[in-house]
RNA sequence: GGCGUCGUGGCCAAGUGGUAAGGCAAGGGUCUGCAAAAUCCUCAUCGCGGGUUCGAAUCUCGCCGACGCCUCCA
């Protein structure tokens, strides 16, 4: 039985879909005005892992990311580098999808845009002025009349008085209420708009969400993913104005990723201590960004540093081991080692489920992986032949594959390949002769070239590192 | 000030009522010409102080500390 953390009652539930087998997924996807981070590739990893593994579960998902491509910070930067807003945010929302496949995440089933749902947005704005939970101020704007809703604030555990008290924003005098929000926000000068009956202007943050939720999943959907720093307001915010809107409850489940770390603090544009996607991936391969979110607890901050990192690639290295074929040169015959595969196998398997059905504990199924890799290298050594590995390492795979992790060993083009295979004949030749000084030396040639070597009695095998 | 999450070995990190998963690092074996990889062994009583209980890292209260949100933010 799968169970879901839900932020919105603060306890761990039992998941259950409102239609059998169909899971109505939205995650808060990026604001595309400059190069994504790794902490948004740690939000975008945990609602994969999530992703697949409900698949694996058997479920349909149908998985929504938005691309917030209309924004204040969007029309500032356009107007910086003297190009067109819609352009810009093209731009990086092909670059965002770049980033996201590089990491081996899936594609979601629809990417909705704010720009394409304009009509909705403006149908919704205005059911809720309708509604009188919203109403056109003196300035243009339209807001959202916080005091209309009875519930506001359940999310995220306030009370407007509460909010009021240490509010640091300026009491806008167009408000009824302070924490009133603008749903529409009247355009200035020259600024890309579009028109709406409240006159020129574009959609606030908050209510984008609401309308491509209705859009591309109905009025009720299952989960409702993003960083946990969503929580207030814009989380808040949709559940106001979708359950506001349609009268019936937005979403069943809330999932909140932590933050990511970096130097003892969330990693953010506005904190200025950012590591570029591209640049971890110039770096490090996508399989080790993935071992450090699921070494982790997907709810709790993420420390990123040198140290996590180095981690998470032995990790990654150890698990490929598990993979690789049998030995030339293994010690010995092990019947033990060899029967122990099958049941180890269907333990593994096991292990991984009850891990991922509590909350998506990965940390607990990376360690179910990890015991398996045990086992099959065991055997590995103790004589077991491809065959007889077969079926352990199909199991591996088929695990590893529900968290996403790729696993691959690295490949070089054909010519290194004759090169390293040149040298390394050079270099058993040297070795028959006891020529251990020029042996070393080779060996440290192909160390220089990504290349190591591991000897055997009856060979010697390498791989790129 | 308000709301929330959390504090487990040198490091990362599971476990959430019955006497502490996993990985990294470290030390010691096997293997190796030496290495590397793999493997085996060793390595914690769970921030502090009360309480509940036959029994608590796990529940409760207090304290200390960290982080997040309360403004744009994955």
């Amino acid at each position: 039985m799968l169970k879901i953390y839900n932020t919105l009652t603060r306890k761990t539930e039992e998941f259950q879909t409102l239609e059998p087998n169909l899971v109505k997924m939205y995650v808060c996807g990026v604001t595309v005005y400059n190069d994504a981070h790794v902490g948004h590739a740690m939000s975008a990893l945990v609602f994969d892992i999530i992703r697949r593994y409900l698949e694996y579960r058997g479920y349909t998902v149908k998985h929504v990311m938005n691309y917030t491509d209309v924004d204040d910070k969007i029309i500032n930067r356009a107007k910086q580098l003297g190009e067109d807003p819609l352009k810009l945010s093209q731009r990086y929302i092909e670059d965002y999808t770049n980033d996201l496949k590089s990491l081996n995440i899936l594609p979601a089933t629809s990417y909705p845009q704010v720009s394409k749902t304009m009509p909705l947005i403006i149908e919704f704005i205005h059911g809720l002025i309708r509604k009188e939970h919203a109403y056109p101020a003196s300035n243009g704007d339209v807001y959202f009349s916080v005091t209309s809703d009875d519930d506001y604030g359940r999310l995220s555990g306030r009370k407007l008085d509460d909010m009021q008290a240490g509010s640091r924003i300026e009491v806008d005098e167009a408000k009824d209420h302070p924490m009133d929000f603008a749903l529409w926000k009247s355009a200035k000068e020259g600024e890309i708009s579009w028109d709406s009956p409240w006159g020129k202007g574009r959609p606030g943050w908050h209510i984008e969400c609401s309308a491509m939720n209705l859009a591309e999943l109905g009025e009720q959907i299952d989960i409702h993913g993003g960083g946990n720093d969503l929580i207030f307001p814009h989380h808040e915010n949709e559940i106001a104005q979708s359950e506001c809107y349609t009268g019936k409850e937005f979403s069943r489940y809330w999932v909140h990723n932590g933050m990511l770390q970096l130097g003892g603090e969330k990693m953010s544009k506005s904190l200025g201590n950012i590591v570029s996607i591209k640049e971890f991936l110039s770096k490090r391969e996508a399989d080790v960004m993935r071992m450090l979110v699921l070494n982790g607890t997907y709810r709790a901050p993420l420390l990123f540093n040198d140290d996590t990192l180095d981690a998470a690639q032995k990790n990654v290295e150890r698990l490929k081991s598990a993979l690789r074929p049998a030995s030339v040169s293994a010690k010995g015959l092990s019947p033990e080692a060899v029967s122990a595969l099958a049941p180890a196998s269907e333990s593994a398997k096991s292990n991984f489920t009850e891990a991922m059905d509590n909350d998506f504990n990965t940390a607990g199924a990376i360690a179910a992986l990890f015991e398996l890799s045990k086992i099959i290298n065991n055997a590995r050594d103790g004589g077991a032949t491809d065959e007889q590995l077969k079926f352990a390492q199909g199991i591996f795979r088929e695990l590893a594959n529900v968290l996403g992790l790729k696993l691959e060993e690295k490949q070089g083009s054909s010519e290194q390949e004759t090169q390293v295979n040149a040298l390394i004949a050079e270099r058993n030749e040297a070795r028959k002769q006891k020529q251990w000084a020029r042996s070393d030396q080779i060996r440290d040639q192909l160390k220089e070239m990504g290349v190591t070597i591991e000897d055997s009695k009856d060979g010697t095998t390498w791989r790129y590192s």
